[in-house]
DNA sequence: GGTGAAATCTACAGGAC
DNA sequence: GTCCTGTAGATTTCACC
């Protein structure tokens, strides 16, 4: 799918707020209402816009300590392993990565203890490496056009 | 700010899909419709909803290779690294954590000559180590309640 | 991609528990 | 304090050009 200047325009709009009504879409990209919406369905059906989400604050639900944590798991675990963290709500994300890590997971915990039991729960599948995270300098930011 | 098994509902349907109307997420919680708009109101009036966002797909927009890079900083040069982390639109992410990296980032790039220009472009700034995403196993999740 | 009307949704009253 | 019913206003969704 080509990505023109308005569809960018969309789609730095609708990463800031996800919420914006076609109504203030329409008007920040410079389009009519029906236009705007029929570029964004074409955005979500083209799987370039994967899905829309409420941002929740860990602390205020009650998940005092975020965490990374790396790991270094023998191949021959490993399905055993992602089918266990997938039962773990704690475990908010898990990607695949080269380098000493197999795998780099982000978890919350309402305490210290909590990640402590949670990291006893997963530690006979491998190495584990856990980083504790202390401030967020930078919070997941929108995606910008490439530079190209 | 108390969160019972009704808030709870209303913020994993808005996590799963964020653009719900009021009417939808309503019918799931099981409330009327003011209700619910009320209560989401406070919720994020509260700061438990830090807001709403698109997702998009890295990959459909051009950005071809996902990293993470861990940092050793010494402390003098922190600020002046942030900063120019601030500036970089590939940056998406910045934590500051715990253990032998002082930050984690998470950047996006067209191609690995790409990662390869950013890594130089930081890597007077400290030690870092870059990690290539593979794939994904668990994208990003909802936060779930706390067992307690 | 735009225009206009019908269906739907949101916001805001007022009142019950 | 939290919720529900009513309704007026805004928004989305179609038709069609």
């Amino acid at each position: 799918m080509e990505i023109d200047g308005k569809a960018w325009a969309l789609l730095q709009a609708i990463q800031q707020d996800g919420r914006l009504s076609l109504t203030e879409l329409a008007a920040r990209v410079g389009l009519s209402v029906p236009a705007t919406s029929e570029r964004l369905k074409r955005l979500e059906e083209a799987g370039v816009i994967r899905g829309y989400r409420a941002v929740v604050d860990p602390v205020a639900v009650g998940y005092g300590v975020q965490a990374l944590i790396g790991m270094t798991t023998p191949q021959p675990g490993k399905q055993k392993l992602l089918a266990k963290l997938r039962e773990m709500p704690e475990v908010i994300e898990c990607v695949h990565v080269t380098g000493q890590d197999s795998y780099m997971l982000r978890v919350v915990t309402r305490d210290i203890a909590h990640l402590e039991a949670l990291v006893g729960a997963i530690n006979h599948f491998g190495e584990t490496r856990t980083s504790i995270v202390m401030s967020t300098p930078i919070p997941l930011r929108p995606l910008s056009p490439p530079v190209k």
